[in-house]
Order: C-alpha cells, then structure tokens, then sequence
DNA sequence: AGGCAATCGTGATGAAAATCGCATAATGGG
DNA sequence: CCCATTATGCGATTTTCATCACGATTGCCT
C-alpha cells in the first residue's frame, strides 16, 4: 500500500532497478532474509545514504539495526516500476542489434514482451529471428492497433529512424526505446529513452589518447 | 594547437561526440562553413549556452555574430577525443550482441579496430563473425600482449564477465567497454566503461505504468 | 536489565551541472 | 561610416545530485 511515488527521477530509476536485480539474482547463496543499505550499497559501488534515500523515496521503511527486509524491497520495486503490469513492444529493425535485443529472454521478467519484429528488407520478412516471425513494416500499423502495443523498440539503420517514428506515433505508440544514434521528434505525450550507444566511444577514446598510464 | 584539456568531465565527453556527429553527418546539405550554438543546441535539444561552454572547454573561440568554424570545431573534438591515433581492440562473448557491434562499421571513424574476436563456445571458434575468425578465449591473453590491444569490449554472458575481465587484467588491458549488467572489479589503473542497456526498461517500465494517459 | 554496537532517517553541506543575464564584439545595411 | 542586429563569453544564479554528520532506534551481549 501506501508506497507514494512522487515524480521519480531518471537516476532514482536507475539505481532502483540495479537494486533490484542485486537482490533478486546478485548476491550468492546468502540466505538472510534482511539486507542492510550498507551491503546493497558495497556490492553496487554507491553511498549507503544513497540508497536509504532512494529506498526511502518509495516508501520503504528500515528497521533499527537490521536493516531492510529484502522481499519487501523487492516487491515494492516491482510495484513501482511496474513490472508485474506485462505490457506489449514491437520491435522494428531485425537487424544484429535487433536480433541481440530479442533473444535476451530476461526482458520478460521486467515486464516487457517483444512480440513481434518488423523489417524492410525482403529477405528476412516471413522468417524467424530469435524465434519470432519477422513481418514488413508496411503491416506495422494496423499490429500496434490490433495488438495493444504501447512501446517500440527502434533499431533501424539511422536514415529510417524518423520515418518509421513517424509511423509509431501515427499508429498511436506510447514509448520509444531508441537505440539509434538519432534525436526523434515525437510529439510530447510520446516518451522516448535514447540508448546512444556510441556516445561511450567518447569516454573511452579520451581516456585511452590522454590518461595513457598516469591514471591518477 | 593550444586545446587545454584540463580533466573533462564525462557528460561534456558526450555532448561533444553528438556535436562531431551533427556537424559531420548530421545536417543536410547545408552548406555554411560557419554554426552558430543556436544551430547545433537546437538540433540536439541542448542549451546554446550549454554548446558555448563545451566548446570553449576545448578552446575553441566563436567569431562575433558569425558563430563557430564548422571544421575547425570537428577537427579539435578529433584531437580532443583521439579519433585520429587509431587504437585496437577485442571483443570477447561473440553473441548476438557482440555480433551487431562488430557489423557496427562506423567504429573506425572514431579510432576503434576490432581486430578479433573470442568465446568458449566451441561450436562458435574458428567460424566468421561479421568478417572475423572467431578465436578460443584461452588465446586471449597472448594475443592481448602480441598485438599491442589496449580497449576489450565485454559481451559475455554476466557469469563469465568477472572471470574474463580477471584474465584481461592480468594480460595488461587498459579499458573495458562493459556491455554486462555487471559491476566489474578492476585494479584503479584500468578504466571501466558501463554499457548497461537494460537499465532503460526502468525508465520506459516507470513511464507506462504510472504516466498512463496524462503526461504533462 | 543496561550498555554497546550497528543501522536507520534526515537535515545540512558540498560539488556538479545547467541555466540566466548582460556586457562585448562583429557584421551588414543604409 | 555609423547603428541596429545577432552572436559570443563569462560571471552569477539556480537546480540537481551526492555526501556528510548526527540524533534516534533496535537488537545483542554480558
């Protein structure tokens, strides 16, 4: 109950969602049924107070000197970000990355199912990729209406991004996960996450031309 | 010349990747040698001032009411990012994942070679992945030494991702591109860069579950 | 039972990032 | 040749994010 939700912040999200899965699957066969925020906060490399302010942004209560119990914080993340509320993507553009992102079964355990793929080129239309039949972006559409499909998973070459956006946002998409090196314009009640990728290049190629051996 | 580089943080290592690639590829035929902020901030969804700042962090002076040298400022993020001193690198886990990257040609241009690949799976080693043979991992440290690789991109399954950075450590890798949910534990003298995707889901999971219909 | 040690909650502090406001400089038109 | 216009550059401000410090609470040990 009570879990008051008040406007959470892009990285709030984040580090719930690596909380979560450090609880659910991270640490080893430790049986204790209660975890302190100190414990969370070593294995993933944050403050404790962090985590006690973020745990305690949901609604979450420790307890003394035992810390917090770990179903709880478990169950009460799942509320929030929703991920016992299944929702349907479409996923257009079968290529590698495409085809990567498919077969990562785990999507489904935070709610998300693929269950479909959308390409243009002719010879992968009617096959299967990562077990599911790829299909022409000309039916993409009348699948979003006919399927109940709220999100798209966008990973075109960058020339078609915007056009096939266009089409989402025609066909009434609701989210965007944009994997393109691209910035969409949707209108503003479409949500769009970019994953840039290549923006990592940056950091690296620095790091690599300037800090050769002398890091700090 | 001059182009004082003094410890630039990682967002403004960013925001100058996506100004290369807006004044690189980005805007049509547009044939003006000279940018203004204004330009490129709204291209990007940025602030003007914010675009002014990055810029004069590398030392790159505007003109007047003209704006910016267009290629003058590509040629110094060039410099500043290293795109131009080329440095090679391996890609261990040449799954789906590892696959679109390595089919990602555009790495070049910014300095990146993937000059091999490595996996356990035996049914995969000595097969071509996206133009290259596909290595035993058992190979990789004397192939790390032997051809001077500085950067390892990790795309292995998160069970095998500590063990193989284990090993790449021990073989003298500077960075790792981290494409694993994992936090990886490495001696301060090596750079970690994390690439984890799926921490989006929260993000969009949180958008559709709580901002239904009324977004803003 | 009572003190000790560990853990939480939160207000205060500090650092980082983004934005604002305005003086300044250069260009082009009259 | 001068002025209006349009950019820049940068100090000041605001906002966001992370960390610190400390009182309060709870279980454990003797």
């Amino acid at each position: 109950m009570g879990l008051r939700v008040a406007r959470l912040r892009r990285l709030v999200l984040e580090r719930l969602m690596r909380y979560y899965r450090f609880l659910s699957e991270g640490r080893g066969r430790r049986p204790a049924p209660t975890v302190t925020s100190a414990e969370i906060a070593d294995a993933l490399d944050i403050d404790p107070t962090q985590v006690r302010k973020d745990l305690g942004a949901i609604g979450l209560l420790g307890m003394g000197r035992v810390g917090f119990d770990a179903c709880e914080i478990c169950r009460a993340i799942r509320i929030v970000l929703g991920f016992d509320q299944p929702y349907h993507a479409v996923l257009v553009g079968a290529g590698h990355l495409g085809t990567a992102l498919m077969a990562y079964a785990r999507f489904s355990q935070y709610g998300l199912n693929v269950s479909a793929a959308f390409d243009t080129d002719r010879r992968k239309i009617g096959h299967l990729v990562a077990g599911r039949r790829v299909r022409s972006t000309r039916t993409l559409a009348s699948y979003i209406t006919r399927h109940d499909i709220r999100l798209a998973i966008l990973t075109t070459p960058v020339e078609a991004a915007q056009k096939v956006t266009d089409r989402l946002v025609a066909a009434g998409i609701e989210a965007i996960w944009n994997f393109t090196p691209t910035r969409l314009t949707v209108p503003p009640n479409v949500f769009v996450r970019n994953e840039h990728i290549s923006l990592g290049l940056s950091e690296l190629a620095y790091h690599l031309t300037h800090l050769d051996v002398t890091r700090r």
